[in-house]
DNA sequence: AGGTTAAAGTTGTCAGACAACTTTGCGGTC
DNA sequence: GACCGCAAAGTTGTCTGACAACTTTAACCT
């Protein structure tokens, strides 16, 4: 039987790649730097490079670092949001159950709400057309239902996108990530949902452009609260 | 010159290690399980012990397995909310700058408001005594700051805690790691905040307890926007 | 039956070698 | 001088083998 304790002490690799980790979460290393080659970290730490590397493969399934064979490693452009965003996806993924699901989704209502507030009231004029324009793809492809679908996510995207809020992005990135999209495509198993999702749509795009925020707050939660629905409906 | 191009062929490690974390995120392998061992993971993919190695370091630096030297590599009882709470905490160390602190703040407000409504209203009364105890706690311990700090933390925690929602604790407590500790902490450069913040803290209790969802909702967001505005002071 | 100890099993670390790929630098060509 | 080709050096990826450190199992003894 396998002993209870989980704890044990850290490795050699953990404890190099913790030192790493802090130089980067410090700004130290900034994304784009090199990191020092496994010749200069076996050097530095006096350990073997197998130990190196494992805490670069550490910080790279981590997404923290990028390598590149024959030229180095380095620290990842999108170092700050692709771990939060994976590890959200991942969380989605494992919350295929009823309950997870309704959690989820509260956290996607209170995101896009706020966001499609900000965008009504403090929006650019560039903005609100990017998110017509989004708009305007899903017309044109509400023939194929996949494509519809990733057209539906895009439009959900730019508007948290318009809303220039980077964790809200990122956090609604990772929802919509993975199996996440289930959060879209499963809502269109008929047809005749795609003209109420597109009327639901054109009522949220109407409102920002007139920069209404109460009331593109109530079409968009309408038409998330209506979509939840009939996702469970079909989900059975 | 390093070239643009940032997509790589993925290892034989990463492919290994894609297909343990589908294992995991399909509930193939559950909490507890004991993962093959590296000879068995040899054997299957026909690759060195050093690739299996890498597959499982990666796994390992993201929370999804943990290794026990001499018995063996296991999948994470926390694996489902482990990795979101340190990437959040992680991006949180990373946004040290007046916007990020705002976005972090955002999120912060939407989730403790969620969850101050729904323990009002629907959280039993054990839920709420242990929300007076937290707060027991912050007046006993109103003579050292930083225990103070911490004592506040957890009284936050348990609001979110009471509401009953995994993913909002995971949240918070992901906001709560690391330095993003700052959050409370720092807001007690003076003694007199002491006596504001438990005052502020009460009123909530009392709403709970008398199940008046605004009420709370709004002494609450009294109180964090009244912190956000002491700290950015501080901060300068 | 219970405890002790040896054996087997498993992960951690080290070392060395070569493969695959990138970057640099040299030399030649125009 | 600028550009190209190509060799050389530099760097990460993979394989192999060995031993250390630790855990689990099994045999043994009392």
């Amino acid at each position: 039987m396998p002993s209870k304790r989980a704890r044990t002490n850290p490795t050699v690799g953990e404890r190099i790649g913790r030192e790493i980790e802090l130089a980067i979460l410090s700004g130290r290393l900034r994304p784009g730097d090199r990191l020092p080659t496994e010749e200069e970290l076996v050097a530095r730490h006096g350990s073997s490079r197998s130990a190196v590397r494992e805490a670069v493969h550490g910080l790279r399934a981590r997404g923290l670092v990028i390598s590149r064979r024959g030229s180095g490693s380095y620290v990842a452009a999108d170092v700050g949001t692709r771990p939060l965003r994976e590890s959200l996806g991942h969380y989605a993924t494992l919350r295929a159950n009823e309950r997870g699901y309704t959690e989820l989704f509260d956290l996607r209502l209170m995101v896009e709400r706020f966001c499609v507030r900000r965008l009504a009231l403090l929006g650019k004029a560039a903005d609100r057309s990017r998110l017509r324009a989004a708009f305007e793809r899903m017309k044109m492809e509400k023939g194929d239902l996949t494509r519809f679908g990733e057209a539906d996510i895009a439009f959900h995207q730019e508007l948290v996108a318009g809303a220039k809020h980077e964790l809200f992005a990122t956090i609604l990135g990772g929802l919509f990530s993975d199996l996440g999209r289930r959060f879209a495509q499963d809502s269109y198993h008929r047809v005749s949902q795609v003209r109420q999702v597109l009327l639901e749509h054109e009522a949220v795009v109407e409102a920002v452009e007139a920069g209404d925020a109460d009331l593109a707050e109530g079409h968009l939660v309408t038409h998330l609260v209506r979509s939840r629905a009939d996702f469970q409906k079909s989900d059975g």
